[in-house]
DNA sequence: CTGGGGACGGGGCCC
DNA sequence: AGGGCCCCGTCCCCA
């Protein structure tokens, strides 16, 4: 995902408007907005009397007709003018939507590439708009922050294949445009200008709106979608938008997509188009294009979304801090832990048939090759996976669905290994056996920690003392003796902290200090190498008072016992033979080149703790 | 404080 | 698609 889709304008083109449709070039998924539609805006009042209004679409506000949008002029409209009306639920794909002021097709389903993109409205919504006028309590704004979809940004480039570029100038897309790219920030929206024209290639502004699914989720339940909590440094445009009453016979985006207050009819003298109830028969004579479309009366799905002046605005999206929606109350939106009903699996035979936790929809990631393999991406953590089914298993992580319950204890877990590694716990069996001493662990992970205890390995050092340790959380605990309290005597300009003031000064005149020289990256681990001398019992045993060749004696003691031990030789001996020339400089900043041979083709295999 | 063990989370990958 | 296994990592508890 983030990536372009391109879509083609198919057919001739000429003043009469022979176009015969609008195809998809490669895939699109469900979900994918585009728009607006383009086209000349006439009120009530100022509309000409003699003008054609077959492109006619009438936008409403507040229940009341507000003005036309006419796409007949094709210089002034775009290419959603070309996209002919869908003739049965079947071949539909797209749903338009006023959104704002402006309208908008919506894809209801995957679009497979040379496919046909067909609109239509929601037969809901057109029983809406022939039973009556009011809506219903249950489409109440206050009640339909429901769903978690997700709503992604991408830029589509449109292009028209050459061999049917029409013999008419197109108005340039005037579409905002917000295009994800991770760890990037938006790209500012365009605002509609007048008068752009002969873009060949036209950008589309389309919205990704993607729905998480879990194996088995039944496609009446809504998606899930907290928010990570990297988003705002990812710029992930992830937006949730309101789901409408429960779904009757219709699909759930349909209830999304249509709303609650404004409205949308095209002319409204042609007579009503396709029936209005499933199972949706076939259409009235087809039509080339939608001006017959009963098109529902639609508030923004999305907070924050109305139209402004010339366009749509995508900084409305965001709040000020970056993410979508702050003062929008958003009950649903959790973090990362959900709780779910607990249709969960279990140990138990009795019980391990229960159906899955709902909470997901169809698949939440954009698909992408890498090295001819297909990747699959976390739309939420943006991890890549090479397999379909641990992209699954990792999106519990973020919906916190946990479907493996131990029914001894309750617990539960996002897999079945985990479950079942876990119910040794009661069984109390230890399965995994120490080769050496044959005592007895329920998981390798703790027999391998084990083992290190025969073989001696401590692979976790630390960096400022040497000490060693089995498993990394010693380590850590360790480290906490290392405080900065103890630790007096700072370097101004990287902030580490030395026991001795000598050490500082070593530090700072050897040309160790890694921020006085970023250009040169190993320094980093020669600093860390005065840090440990500075821990050290030969520096223990240095008065403060030791003057400069006082202490590079020490300090040639030192190295030269740490290279007995065998400790860090590469390094001891880069330092050593550092150590061993005479200083010609004593502040940080101002080093001679020496320090630029410096040179660590391998380090070594203790793991000393990152700062 | 250090050392050792237990429990669990989560991803990779094969079948 | 899902199960199974492996691996790495983290945290907690206790001696």
């Amino acid at each position: 995902w983030g990536g372009r889709g391109e879509f083609c304008l198919d057919g001739g083109l000429s003043a009469s408007a022979c176009v015969t449709g609008v195809f998809s070039k490669e895939y699109i998924p469900q979900g994918t907005r585009f728009g607006p539609l383009q086209g000349v805006i006439y009120t009530k009042e100022n509309v000409p009397l003699q003008t054609n209004r077959k492109y006619f679409w009438r936008i409403y506000s507040g229940g009341h007709l507000h003005h036309f949008i006419d796409g007949y002029d094709v210089h002034r409209s775009n290419w959603m003018r070309y996209v002919n009306p869908a003739r049965s639920l079947a071949e539909q794909n797209l749903v338009a939507c006023q959104n704002g002021q402006e309208i908008f097709f919506y894809t209801i389903r995957p679009v497979e590439p040379k496919q046909e993109l067909l609109v239509w409205y929601s037969p809901e919504f057109s029983q809406r708009l022939c039973g009556q006028q009011e809506q219903p309590d249950s489409l109440k704004p206050s009640e339909s922050w429901r769903s978690q979809f997700t709503l992604h940004c991408v830029t589509f480039s449109l292009s028209l294949s050459p061999e049917y570029i029409p013999d008419i100038e197109y108005q340039k897309q005037p579409l905002p445009q917000y295009t994800y790219y991770p760890k990037q920030p938006p790209s500012p929206h365009k605002l509609h200008s007048e008068g752009q024209e002969d873009e060949v290639d036209e950008k589309i502004d389309v919205e990704f709106i993607e729905r998480d699914t879990p194996p088995d989720t039944p496609d009446e339940q809504v998606p899930v979608h907290p928010l990570h909590p990297n988003q705002k440094e990812m710029n992930i445009s992830i937006h949730p938008y309101p789901t409408l009453s429960p779904p009757q016979d219709l699909p759930l985006h349909l209830h999304d997509l249509y709303g609650h207050r404004e409205g949308l009819i095209s002319y409204p003298s042609l007579p009503s188009p396709r029936p209005l109830q499933a199972p949706y028969p076939l259409l009235p004579p087809y039509n080339p294009h939608y001006s017959r479309l009963l098109l529902p009366p639609y508030s923004p799905p999305f907070p924050s979304m109305l139209p402004s002046k010339g366009g749509l605005r995508y900084s409305g999206f965001l709040g000020s801090d970056g993410l979508p929606y702050p003062s929008i109350p958003q009950p649903d939106l959790l973090p990362v832990t959900l709780h779910y009903p607990t249709p969960l699996h279990s140990m138990s035979p009795s019980s391990s048939s229960s159906p899955p936790a709902p909470g997901y929809k169809s698949l939440p990631f954009p698909l992408k090759k890498q090295n001819g393999k297909i990747k699959y991406d976390c739309n939420v953590c943006l991890k890549t996976f090479g397999q379909l089914s641990n992209l699954k298993v990792h999106l519990r992580v973020h919906s916190g669905e946990r479907p493996f319950q131990c029914n001894l204890c309750k617990k539960s877990f996002t897999q079945l290994a985990h479950l079942q590694k876990h119910h040794l716990v009661h069984t109390g069996e230890k399965p995994h056996e120490c080769q050496v001493c044959h005592k007895r662990f329920s998981s390798t992970s703790n027999l391998k920690t084990h083992l290190r205890l025969h073989s001696g390995e401590k692979p976790y050092q630390c960096k400022l003392c040497g000490v060693k340790f089995t498993q990394y959380i010693h380590l850590k605990l360790h480290r906490r003796l290392h405080s900065s309290r103890d630790r007096p005597h700072s370097c101004q300009a990287c902030t580490r902290g030395f026991i001795h003031r000598f050490s500082l000064n070593l530090h700072q005149r050897s040309g160790f200090c890694p921020v006085a020289r970023p250009e040169i990256p190993e320094l980093r681990r020669a600093a860390e190498v005065v840090e440990r001398f500075d821990a050290s019992q030969e520096a223990e045993a240095l008065p403060e008072s030791a003057g400069e060749a006082q202490v590079d004696a020490t300090l040639e003691k030192w190295l030269a016992r740490s290279l007995e031990n065998g400790e860090g030789e590469e390094d001891i001996g880069f330092l050593k033979a550092v150590a061993a020339v005479p200083h010609g400089v004593t502040a940080v900043g101002h080093h001679q080149e020496r320090a630029s041979v410096v040179h660590f083709s391998h380090r070594p295999s203790i793991k000393t703790e990152e700062e």
